[in-house]
RNA sequence: CGGGGCGUGGCGCAGCCCGGUAGCGCGCCUGCUUUGGGAGCAGGAUGUCGGAGGUUCAAAUCCUCUCGCCCCGACCA
């Protein structure tokens, strides 16, 4: 295609409300625009860029026997309310009201409709298993939009939904998907891992996460250099200490600690380390039940694990006038020592602890010496506690490793949280009904856009991998003369009937000013006409992600572009 | 929702503290010269200073309210 006849509006500038490198780039590129705070228009350059990624995911969907269908944008709120997330959804799900003031929202996940659907049309084992996908706009309504299309609120998703007969038939479904997954995001040119992962809103017992590292990324990983093992930090477990400390229990002090409300006070004063400190923590639960953890000083509380342990929905840390109440002490001093009428459970790197201090449940007190079970005793102990990097791996004990990742994509294996719930049932070969096994998966097209630039640029501008770029080349005339305006029609002309992608700089512009939006727009390769090169028969052919210059007659240029376009050594 | 910050021409910003009727760079338009990495000269156009109210002889500037946006956090797939 040719610039002077596609709106690619580039910057020299950066607007002032980017910050991150996709954000700043695909506005500088011109391959979007914000309309609101989350909200994008794409640009003739971004929508060509989420048709090679839709592209790519199609085929590989195809390919692992999922059909696409395409489901609506609103859905009635009897449906969500049938699985009970009209409720616990929360704000992130937009509502809305017709005209007759039924009740709507904005799918940000498709589960009620396509079971919906499912429940209505299939009746047998023997339509199963069945697969469907869908790619289509979808609306969360985040508390904090950022980033640019790496948060927004609407945003582009591939979705599917599996149904089989059985546990063992969904596994077998959620592995082709896996599988898919892999294919499609290495063909994407990205370098990403499957993370195991928390299962969150949507529900389920088995999920992973398909993470594009990047030091922008908002997740937190985990990962085993040595075997396949990694997962997010919030679902890693974390293995008790081996040995357990069989240190002779002392007898039980108190000890005044004025004013060391924190770890690092406590260990300051008393001359010792966070690892021989039990911090206590106090939660809340949605039924407004206060519950304390224990948690060893130099770790972290996982809220998700606790919740699981408790068995409630979710907790969050409670308040100031929570904690006085139930420790009758400030912040800073609870401790499990005589605390009464709470829910009390520990981590389990606490159970091999001995003489270990705690809060006192008084202002400016600590007690020294505390020993579970003599002083005082726990419901549980568990594993509650964020994993780090430096933990032994479950896998293999070696250290844990940490990275920072995108999240572009997600499996689940939902089982039948949903088909329960709204009678999405088959009879199977005996003649009786039975629930059908779902499973689910994401990919965050717009995402995974923003995500290859965060993995593919430099400080010229993006650097696209070849099957996602907008555009395989990028013909610049850098001359004016007749000749070279020629020979760039010309090439133009014969390298799109080959098939090749070619933006064609057909404008009025100096050389500098065509160059420079090449190297921002950054298709792989750039293909320049200019009198010095004519006047030796010759154009160049340069790589953007190399700079590499190869010097060709027009006429031979086609199987060299063919060549580069085919090698996987292009990014 | 808590904390911080910002709304001034298409973009990036100054001016605000200390009120006197808006400026710079880039871009845009015209002409001439230039033309292989964001040209030079000359001329020109473009601003309800986010919105509403108030104080004042006078408000971009001070006060109140409001809308929008960005960053950090909580949250989330």
């Amino acid at each position: 295609m040719r610039t002077s006849q596609l709106l690619i509006p580039t910057l020299r500038q950066t607007p002032g409300e980017a910050d991150v490198v996709s954000h700043r780039l695909m506005l500088r590129a011109g391959m979007i625009r914000k309309t609101a705070a989350g909200i994008y228009t794409y640009l003739p350059l971004g929508l060509r860029v989420l048709k090679k990624i839709e592209g790519i995911v199609r085929r590989e969907m195809e390919r692992a026997g999922a059909q696409e269908l395409l489901m609506p944008i609103l859905a009635p709120a009897q449906l969500w309310r049938e699985t009970g997330r009209w409720d616990f959804y929360g704000k992130e799900l937009l509502r809305c009201r017709d005209r007759h003031d039924r009740e709507f929202c904005f799918g940000p996940t498709h589960e009620e409709v396509i079971t919906d659907l499912f429940r209505r049309e299939v009746r047998s084992y023997r339509q199963l298993p069945l697969n469907c996908y869908q790619i289509q706009t979808k609306f969360r309504d985040e508390i904090r939009p950022r980033f640019g299309l790496m948060r927004g609120r609407e945003f582009l998703m591939k979705d599917a939904y599996s149904f089989d007969a059985d546990e063992a038939g969904a596994r077998v479904s959620y592995q082709k998907m896996y599988t898919a997954y892999e294919r499609i995001f290495t063909r994407c040119g990205l370098a990403f891992r499957a993370v195991e992962a928390h299962t969150g809103l949507i529900g389920g017992s088995l999920s992973h996460e398909f993470m594009v590292l990047s030091d922008t990324g908002e997740e937190t990983i985990v990962y085993d250099e040595h075997t396949d093992y990694a997962a997010n930090i919030e679902q890693a477990e974390t293995t008790p200490p081996a040995d357990t400390d069989d240190a002779a229990p002392l007898p039980l002090e108190p000890v005044r600690t004025p004013g060391a409300h924190t770890v690092r006070d406590v260990c300051a004063l008393l001359n010792t380390t966070p690892d021989r400190l039990v911090k206590t923590l106090l939660y809340q639960t949605p039924a407004r039940d206060v519950v304390a953890v224990l948690i060893r000083g130099d770790h972290d509380a996982n809220t998700i694990k606790l919740a699981r342990c408790l068995g409630v929905a979710d907790v969050t840390l409670a308040g100031a006038d929570a904690v006085l109440k139930a420790t009758s002490a400030p912040v800073g001093f609870a401790g499990p020592v005589g605390l009464a009428g709470i829910r009390l459970v520990a981590d389990h790197a606490v159970k091999a602890m001995r003489n270990f201090i705690v809060g006192g449940n008084e202002q400016d007190l600590h007690l020294r010496h505390a020993n579970h079970g003599r002083d005082f005793s726990v419901e549980a102990f568990a594993d509650l506690r964020q994993a780090r990097a430096g933990d032994p791996s479950p896998a293999s004990g070696s250290r844990l490793r940490e990275a920072k990742g995108i999240e572009v994509g997600h499996v689940f294996l939902l089982g039948t949280k949903y088909s329960e719930a709204m009678r999405a049932t088959f009879l199977d070969a005996n003649g009786q009904e039975r629930a059908a096994v779902m499973g689910c998966y994401g990919i965050g097209v717009s995402r995974t856009a923003a995500a290859a630039i965060e993995q593919h640029h430099d400080d010229r501008g993006i650097v696209w991998p070849v099957p996602i770029a907008p555009f395989h080349a990028h013909l610049l005339p850098v001359t004016a003369s007749e000749q070279t305006l020629h020979t760039a029609g010309m090439m133009y002309e014969a390298l799109t009937e080959a098939g090749v992608e070619v933006l064609w700089d057909d404008r009025d512009e100096r050389a500098g000013v065509k160059l420079n939006d090449a190297d921002l727009i950054g298709a792989p390769l750039q293909i320049l006409v200019g009198d010095k090169g004519l006047a030796r028969g010759v154009v160049e052919v340069k790589r953007r992600d190399t700079g590499a210059i190869t010097e060709l007659p027009p006429n031979e240029i086609l199987p060299h572009l063919r060549n580069l376009l085919a090698t996987h050594d292009l990014p």
